[in-house]
DNA sequence: TAAATGTAGACCAAATCGGTATACATTGGG
DNA sequence: CCCAATGTATACCGATTTGGTCTACATTTA
């Protein structure tokens, strides 16, 4: 499954909840992030039932990660609201190709297509939210650690 | 855009007609190959546009590769297939995220994703489809060439 | 108790994906 | 020369995914 505009926005709202002190309201996030009040929301819920934010509710409420930046990867939020990251439909759990392929190069494939993936999760594994925002690092230096 | 089934497919048949000699009709690739036989024609005229394989007409005509299997990649395949290769949404030619991004995370996360992108592609240019076939490489022997 | 918030989930349109169907053109063999 | 075997071209189709919106409701604080 590719990265969808979904993550990205998620990725944006982690990052400006995690420049904010306190309680932001579900109405500030979508006007900072540039996203409809409507998707936010959705966004934020996701991002809720995975325990990466917290709310409160009622007036004066809002959202608030629940964990310190560093302590959040890209990583954890792409998967958390796309799910397993997978390049190739062959690499999801019914392993289409591994069924059909009666041939070595079948296998090849798949074994190459698995290598590149496991080599994309480990890339957005080290890179944390606190080294996206303000004060954090440069995208040179985060390529450079890859 | 993820590696579809499709391109999947393609590199199963360039493998096939790799390891053919002359001229073999569309209904032996796609039952070598497990695809429907309309399917399987589908992806022989993109891998024709693309000038990957030629074609015979009439009786006793077919495919075949126009090109040494050492000269094909797997990037070449993949990309006939599905266009250009991006992981993430952003990384198309709209560039959504870099139109609306104010703030420098967005950036980041754009350099990250790019940077990400172009190790795939760089991974899937280093693997001729030569190394696929009987007699080529083993996977481990492949990877780690990445 | 009303206004400000969050919660839940149904719903929807467009794009993508994986494939099929139909009609036609070309070639070679008898 | 004609027909069977092949390829060519393109329209169509249904399921799934993506990127949202809408509606109704629950909770909290002033």
């Amino acid at each position: 499954m590719r990265i969808t505009q979904e993550a990205d926005y998620a990725l944006r709202i982690v990052c400006f909840l995690a420049e904010q002190e306190g309680l932001v309201d579900a109405n500030t996030v979508a006007e900072q992030c540039c996203i409809s009040q409507q998707f936010a929301l959705k966004i934020l819920r996701k991002l809720m039932l995975g325990s990466l934010v917290m709310s409160h509710k009622g007036a004066n409420g809002g959202y608030r990660l629940m964990l310190p930046p560093e302590e959040i990867t890209m990583r954890n939020v792409i998967e958390l609201i796309d799910g397993e990251i997978f390049v190739s439909r062959c690499l999801s759990v019914d392993h289409a190709c591994s069924k059909q392929g009666e041939h070595k190069r079948d296998c090849v494939i798949h074994c190459i297509f698995d290598a590149i993936n496991r080599d994309i999760i480990a890339k957005l594994d080290k890179v944390r939210i606190s080294s996206l925002i303000d004060g954090g690092l440069s995208a040179e230096d985060i390529i450079k650690n890859f």
